[in-house]
DNA sequence: CGGAATCCGGCCCGATACTG
DNA sequence: CAGTATCGGGCCGGATTCCG
């Protein structure tokens, strides 16, 4: 990754690539409630995951930031929406295959996290 | 990491903690600068880096955010500051040993980013 | 029930000007 | 050179209301 360089061109281009990464991976996954979203949808994979059992379970959400986020997430293939056909109508939210890519940048997050908060109190 | 849990509340306390360092991850790290500085420096750990320097190399930012982005990193312990005795007086900031552990946490992210971009397109 | 629409406060961030 | 002060726009995100 880090490619040699003759005065440094080669590595300014990849550099302005990965600084697109970043910036797609804070834009996607950044944010208040994304990641949290994501990790809940993980962990109650088993259970039908509704838009008002999510708005519960996900303290302090409002139903505006909720959907919007569910919406993001859904355009970038993470979760998956399903109309379920019952009176009144429940919609079912589920992480995607692919989301589940997205558990390893967060276990990242958490790791450096947790140990910077020891590292700050020292 | 997932631990078994007796009616969940082992694992909504881990989860918590888990939840609030995601938290302080993303305002550590987050942003539009901050990852992109803690990248520079470590580039140019060779050099020295006085303010000017990077304001002329780091694209885009103002004055202003990049003496604010320099504060919290330091106060995070992330990156170090010297004033050097020249005249008119330099000042010199450098990545912090401890601020290497940001670099593979950055990593996962351009790795995702630019995975995630394949993803999209196709 | 699952949203969309509206209003609004705060802060993130940029531009400009100024100081030691 | 290395910053601060001030102003202001925009967007993130919360509260409330309304719709199918």
């Amino acid at each position: 990754m880090d490619t040699i360089n003759i005065n440094g061109i080669i590595q300014e281009a990849s550099c302005d690539q990965e600084l697109a990464a970043i910036k797609d991976s804070l834009e996607i996954l950044g944010g208040k409630w994304k990641l949290r979203i994501m990790r809940h949808l993980n962990n109650r994979h088993a259970e039908k995951n509704t838009f008002k059992k999510l708005q519960r379970e996900i303290e302090g959400i409002s139903a505006k930031m909720l959907s919007k986020e569910l919406q993001d997430l859904e355009m970038n293939l993470l979760i998956s929406r399903t109309v379920m056909d019952t009176r009144p109508i429940t919609v079912n939210y589920a992480i995607t295959e692919y989301g589940l890519s997205v558990l390893p940048v967060t276990e990242t997050l958490v790791q450096w996290g947790l140990n910077h908060r020891q590292k700050i109190k020292a």
